[in-house]
DNA sequence: TTATTATGACCGACAGGTCGGTCATAATAA
DNA sequence: TTATTATGACCGACCTGTCGGTCATAATAA
């Protein structure tokens, strides 16, 4: 009988529109009026798919950090050793940031400015796996040898994850955008004569497949 | 006639106090008359002394950056080659972001949250200076045959920027203190290790000093 | 010494404005 | 007609910055 809309697919709909007006001015400036005008609806429409402003914020997360999982998770399994597997993560995370840039900015925006203990807790969780994971994979190749048994796996892993962060961070402040490749090989030239525990003495430049 | 307050002496306590305050709540959720309390001082005294929130923030800021700034040519003049330098540099900024630690968390919030364009320009000329700086240091490196000669000056330099800002925001997040001495040789191993040119082959772990 | 006066420091009530969230009502489709 | 969706005027909580007035102390003069 009545006019039946899809709720979940424009949830979705006002969620991109949202995050664009949130990664504009950020959480605190963006009224919901602001929210609603991107998204083409009225103020109190905005209201029919949210609870309130923070229920926004959560929803415009679930996709971004699903697809993060996701991905990490794939490159980790498609490389067959430590070394590659910790190459495989960085340079997908750092891909993911530059094709959710809006979504990383509200992150954040959020880390910084919102101080709700729940968010925090959230936030707080992923990274700690995140640093988990990396550890992880930097212990398994100082164990098999492919990697300086030199370094602490916990500290190099939260360096990775403050470098992650940071370059974020300066994409943000700085409108121009990320030169990903030149970061992406920078890093690569950094952990490759840096980390691995066998230097090729002459080729070093273009060190092949670490395995 | 009234008791003479030194004005300028008293702002900067003033300053002081706003600084914890904001660390603690973030700018947008900090009220003035939170900073009033915090300072002990009525709402309306704080206006004798700021023309508004905004100045408040830059008053606490100038000490922190003119610290941040000295102390940087310091490092830098103190170190005999370009090495050497990179290192003093980092380090430094490492201590000063520990010593600095609520100043540097209100700046963050700032970069994320803040959107005021002046501002904003502001830190960004902070932040091309050091990038500057850095990058520059690092071109001698590779002039004079101490560095590898393999990498761009300038995204190497942005690369430690970033990271330098990923540190402190992944402390703003984590409730837990800065591991400064655990992350500064983390990166001094990755840096030793991996930007200099010439790897001494066996003694490899506890490099000397490069010069 | 002491009464008087001058003035900067201090304050909190309040005006003015913003913004998140609500609700009565309109529009729409079955 | 009726169930559902859409809307923007509206409300109240909150916050910033102002303003009139009070107070403590220094300067002055008797």
């Amino acid at each position: 009988m009545p006019k039946i809309v899809d709720k979940k697919a424009k949830a979705d709909r006002i969620a991109e529109a949202a995050i664009r007006a949130l990664r504009k001015n950020g959480y605190a400036k963006t009224r919901m009026a602001d929210i609603a005008e991107a998204a083409g609806i009225g103020k109190g429409t905005l209201y029919e798919y949210f609870a309130d402003k923070p229920a926004i914020v959560r929803h415009c997360f679930t996709a971004y950090f699903e697809t993060f999982a996701r991905g990490m998770n794939d490159a980790m399994e498609s490389a067959p050793c430590p070394a590659d597997k910790l190459f495989a993560l960085l340079s997908f995370a750092l891909a993911h940031a530059l094709e959710w840039e809006d979504h990383c900015a509200v992150v954040i925006d959020q880390m910084s400015c919102e101080r709700a203990e729940e968010e925090r807790a959230f936030l707080t969780g992923v990274y700690d796996g995140m640093k988990a994971l990396i550890a992880d994979i930097l212990s398994q190749g100082q164990e098999d040898g492919s990697l300086d048994p030199g370094f602490s796996p916990e500290t190099m892993a939260a360096l990775f994850v403050s470098l992650y962060d940071g370059v974020i961070l300066q994409r943000l402040l700085q409108e121009k955008p990320l030169d990903a490749a030149g970061l992406s090989s920078a890093l690569s030239r950094l952990l490759r004569q840096g980390i691995l525990a066998e230097k090729q003495d002459a080729k070093q430049k273009k060190g092949g497949a670490p395995c």
